[in-house]
DNA sequence: ACCCTGGCAGAAATCGATTTCACTCGTCAA
DNA sequence: TTGACGAGTGAAATCGATTTCTGCCAGGGT
């Protein structure tokens, strides 16, 4: 592995001006070519250890989500890392499964990587960003976003999907929606369930034991969903707040063979995969990957100065 | 960001004792006490960065796989994350959107970040190590294994996989059986097609029109399916080579109503989100995060000095 | 003739941890 | 009593790039 200084050797100048021939500064044009000979010779490539330990940031950018095997985290991923890329920084991404404590761990090593800034889906509203702030890196919370730190966020309006969704379904005649949310700690998941609880109102009071929580994965819909058909008076439709938990919900109802439209079915964001039959499932489209490009803007402009008061960005949940 | 300097200023001791507190070598029991202290007081943390460069190695493992949509791939993940994680590691998760040049990239990466290893499911066959291995860094390919380095490798055996699968159509009744397969240059797509052939030949000669390249996602498996369809004479079944184009190919079914039993069906690896109604379709089950906890204790034993010859550890498709 | 400015380039400091080297003390065996 | 040995410790070198500090030299203004 060649260092600078071989380069230097070989080329008859001092490291110094390699470095400046490789930053772009003023060098003879003469010494400029005898430096750009040697490194492509030696194959050169400066250690971004070495360069980031004296320059206390890299070019990396940390994309912290909760669970890499849900798709509409993956979309997301696949937006931030475009926008990344096309800027000159590498991703990394890390999977904290929801794990507050494995989340924190990701936190830390992104701020002892000296990482030019973070892009956060947090597993729950209480996470610590402190470190990060107080050593002034940029964070973006994407989705969900932690209580108690103003900073940038990009959302969706998640009351306003979970009020479309379950309004969707009375409009289809149902009378008994019931909800399945994700954990009580998430913001997401509130919002969306007070969306549901918002349209149903309309129609009368709202009975709160059809409003379950769960965990936001497929297991957890499907428990949810059995939990509900086993009620003495089960609901007629439901509102399934993200998109594995609707798979998870519908496994059930294909078993029990109470597939819409004998039961209705609202879900919050895309179905993965969606597979076969069109089925009559009311569906609130995420923008997952546009989440994901927007967030890395906001967080590239930061990285680069930008220090206007954090903004909030909401995307319409409808690419318009 | 407290240094080793701070601490040691304030535990009255050189920074040399305070490193070697912090790595367990002999130390008087006083000093280490006031060492600790210090370093609490002061919330320390070594720099990875500073670490690194003088050790020129880092505990944290580059895991590259082609597609991160694809939950095949986002389960490997997994496994290999758990495992990594449980001995002190760290995986970054590098897509490489099946491009060589992004791979090569993140390759390039990984030698100069200092990572202790890679595990790679490589983008294509030709994919070029030579500076990992020059640099002794140790690789574990995974699900697909590069041409012309004897490296450690875990794999499915996608020949026999593609055989069970082209049999179980053939018992099924079905005579007319095309193969829907991945891209020319990736082992697993050739191996799982030549499966195909296999198996068909024992019927008769085999119609090479019914082979189809794709591309190993969504969009390739409906566009192929598409073809088949449009033949003159379209096949009565299809093996699909992987999940994805398996979704593809039977979105492309159900527009045209000829799901599963009227077209067979078989799919190597499992249908992501395998949603709803429990169709007839020939599953070839892959031990995706199987093939991840393998890759990462295998990694994690060259890591440790293990060097014997490369082992290629071949699982079974079916978890017995 | 003299001073100032600005471009260019090398020496050396810097980032923060680890490790070698060298030195001091005790302890123990000869 | 002396030499050997080992534990404990600090000073300094090291990893590789960037950057400040200096100094040199040429060109332009007075």
């Amino acid at each position: 592995m060649a260092t600078i200084y071989e380069v230097a050797s070989m080329a008859g100048v001092s490291p110094s001006t390699v470095s400046r021939v490789l930053n772009g500064q003023n060098v003879s044009a003469e010494k400029a070519r005898r430096v750009r000979e040697a490194a492509k010779a030696l194959s050169f490539t400066p250690s971004r250890i070495a360069r980031t330990l004296r320059l206390q940031t890299s070019e990396v950018i940390a994309l912290v989500i909760p669970d890499i095997e849900n798709p509409f985290f993956t979309a997301m991923a696949r937006g931030v890392e475009d926008v990344a890329q096309a800027a000159g920084y590498s991703v990394v991404l890390c999977n904290s499964d929801e794990d507050h404590a494995k989340e924190a761990r990701y936190l830390d090593i992104a701020i002892e990587a000296k990482m030019a800034g973070v892009i956060l889906a947090a597993a729950g509203d209480n996470c610590d960003l402190s470190g990060l702030i107080e050593r002034n890196r940029p964070v973006v919370a994407v989705d969900r976003s932690p209580h108690g730190f103003d900073i940038d966020a990009v959302m969706v309006d998640n009351r306003a999907g979970g009020r479309t969704a379950t309004a969707a379904l009375q409009s289809q005649g149902f009378s008994r929606i019931a909800c399945i949310t994700g954990p009580r700690d998430v913001e997401t998941a509130v919002h969306r369930a007070d969306g549901w609880r918002d349209a149903a109102r309309t129609t009368g009071p709202v009975d709160e034991r059809y409003l379950k929580y769960a965990d936001f994965r497929v297991d957890g819909g499907n428990k949810a969903m059995r939990e509900l058909l086993a009620m003495p008076e089960p609901p007629d439709a439901v509102f399934v707040a993200n998109n594995l938990m609707g798979v998870g919900a519908l496994q059930v109802l294909a078993q029990s063979g109470q597939l819409p439209p004998a039961l209705g079915v609202a879900v919050f964001g895309d179905l993965p995969f969606a597979p076969i039959a069109p089925m009559a499932i009311t569906v609130i489209p995420l923008p997952a990957r546009r989440l994901g490009v927007t967030a890395a803007n906001l967080l590239l402009d930061r990285i680069n100065g930008d220090d206007q008061p954090p903004r909030t960005i909401v995307l319409r949940n409808q690419a318009a």
